[in-house]
DNA sequence: CATGAATGAGATTTCATTCAT
DNA sequence: GATGAATGAAATCTCATTCAT
């Protein structure tokens, strides 16, 4: 009649999505070590030890905002690169437009996402889960790339790892604008002109 | 420019060179905040109260430290910009190229610099920092579009703006893989390619 | 002696049974701080508030375990010493011999017994609820010692409470090993020893 | 010329002596987990912070504390039983008795000594530093009685363990007098007393 | 100039207890 | 009667900073 869960503690979805909420807006305010459980907590509306019901750390807190935030984006990048009935250009644009589209809808995150990459803030684990994340990514994209090849819009001679390079690099800088500067951007207009320039590059003629 | 007002802390230089490469070390290696004082001293062979005899607080020594490292960069990129002997190509391969053989032989530094740029670590001053610093490198960054421009190698009708972000994004790919992966780099290849890239992108034909 | 005040709390006894068997493991096996009242509920199968519906602190369930486990060694060793019929050597065995089977039988509640005596555990009630324990047993310990002398066992000069304490010290050291030392022990054996050491000494001749 | 001692802190002996005592009483009034840092901190004098240079955990501060205390006790134990020079009965009295004047005069310690026997207080290594005192102290007491038996005062055919236990049970109970009852003791009397019962039993005759 | 023992504000974390369901 | 999510007081511990020497 009674039943001993040890596995998991009972938890409120509504309760833990509001904690993840306030995670990211406070973490991605302040940073990982700047953002206090306190500050989170009161975010939440829930008391400090609420967050420990949830999660076991401020570690593990964080690392859960992560997956839970950029799990959507990873998913969503997973279906458009899994349809098949996409030509090559369509493919890029949907890909980086709604990289794009992501960093500005979710500026904490993508500020998070940013950082991670070359940062020591966290600790070990964090690093871990960063490292893992951003190896996920790059095999998507390079998964972009590929298709670009097969279909012959890009040069086959030139050697992934740099062709990957470069996209991640134009990424990295369009998505830093979308961050740093405020007010609303063409991200279509901003998505063609990705496309140009990784394919043509800004030479003239 | 040259402020004269730490009036009458008398310090020996070399000291205070053992602690900015200590700061450098420490830092470079962990991050601002897991970095503590302690390390820095025990690094720097001082007793801690003598990081504060050179440096009146911890965000202070960390801020020192980075015009102090990333000074020599800037002042030689300077350098190389204001040689108007140079053509636009040369001098795109000369910029970029001491861009990479400085993250390359400056680890520690090009780390920090690329975690600044989006970076919550800090509290505001170091941020204010930050952002100087950023707009003086990126302006650096625009007067060699310019050149390119002027001198027709690149396309007129371009927003100067997404020019920058390009190049921006394109070292910050490239100099983020000479910190990652560790080994030799070809160095004067890779610069050549990004110059290729640049200009002409990455598309077949 | 016995209270009624316990008004309206309707109790299922098979339930509390079930909580006070948890208390005694749970307590038994980590000491009372380390233990937590998550991990007795989780022992007995009920819920946490459930722990507070038959007792009202942490501490009252602590004192009711102590009570429960204790009062039955205690009302059986009072059986036997009301016991006119019995000499005092077969007294005397009885009792040690109880004292030493309840001990290996309950290993749990000889060590928070022994723990008791001098401990700083829990707080200023179960400290005298411990106080008042120890005096109770101390007392009926003090009736066998009388009996011995009666009965011209022991000798008559020594001080009732010198023969206590030598009492209550071999009975400490004899459930200590009990307790520390597994396998199984030679009750009959031991209990033997007791008595011949207790009256002889162990001198030679 | 500058030496770095990454060895140890620099410490002061006074200030540690300080701490030393003041954990001493704190613990030893109220136990290991009732006691805080906080208030070891103000009974000694110093800082929260302080605490930590000398003992880098609330856990090796107990223990530390306990190899301070007992330390000199073991020593002078020991330095009693290596003198070959003392008959058996001399020195059964000059090692009980000293047992019991240390008792008299280190009450805390005595206490938490006792304690430290069956208690599940403390974490798993301070149970294993108590375990292993306990063990010397056995070992210690085993040679004073093995001496008994070599000079014939000990019946040779009883089992050393069983006569181990005696000789802890009844230091224990003897022991646990002292701290328990205020006042003075005629330890001299006490003595004697404890090496009659050891050797002749209560028995009549 | 240099030192490092001392400090205490502030952070994370635990857990007995409550109460709406 | 029973539950377990929620709470917050209180504890441990860190580390930038100070200051007497």
């Amino acid at each position: 009649m009674v039943r001993i869960d040890e596995r998991s503690r009972e938890m409120v979805p509504e309760t833990k999505d509001r904690i993840l909420e306030a995670a990211l807006a406070v973490f991605g305010e302040k940073g990982y070590h700047n953002a206090t459980m306190a500050e989170i907590a009161e975010a939440a509306a829930v008391g400090k030890g609420t967050l420990y019901w949830y999660f076991p750390s401020k570690e593990k807190l964080f690392s859960g905002m992560i997956d839970h935030g950029l799990g959507l984006l990873e998913r969503n990048l997973m279906a458009i690169i899994t349809d098949r009935t996409l030509s090559f250009p369509s493919l890029f644009k949907r890909i980086v437009g709604y990289y794009l589209e992501f960093a500005y809808t979710h500026r904490h995150l993508a500020r998070i996402f940013l950082n991670s990459m070359h940062s020591l803030d966290g600790n070990g684990e964090i690093q871990d889960q960063f490292l893992q994340l951003h190896n996920r990514f790059n095999k998507l994209n390079s998964e972009l790339i590929q298709r670009g090849r097969q279909e012959g819009f890009l040069r086959p001679d030139l050697e992934l790892e740099r062709v990957e390079t470069v996209l991640a690099g134009l990424l990295s800088g369009f998505i830093g604008r979308c961050i740093l500067i405020e007010g609303d951007h063409q991200l279509a207009e901003e998505t063609d002109f990705m496309y140009d320039c990784f394919l043509n590059g800004l030479g003239a003629r």
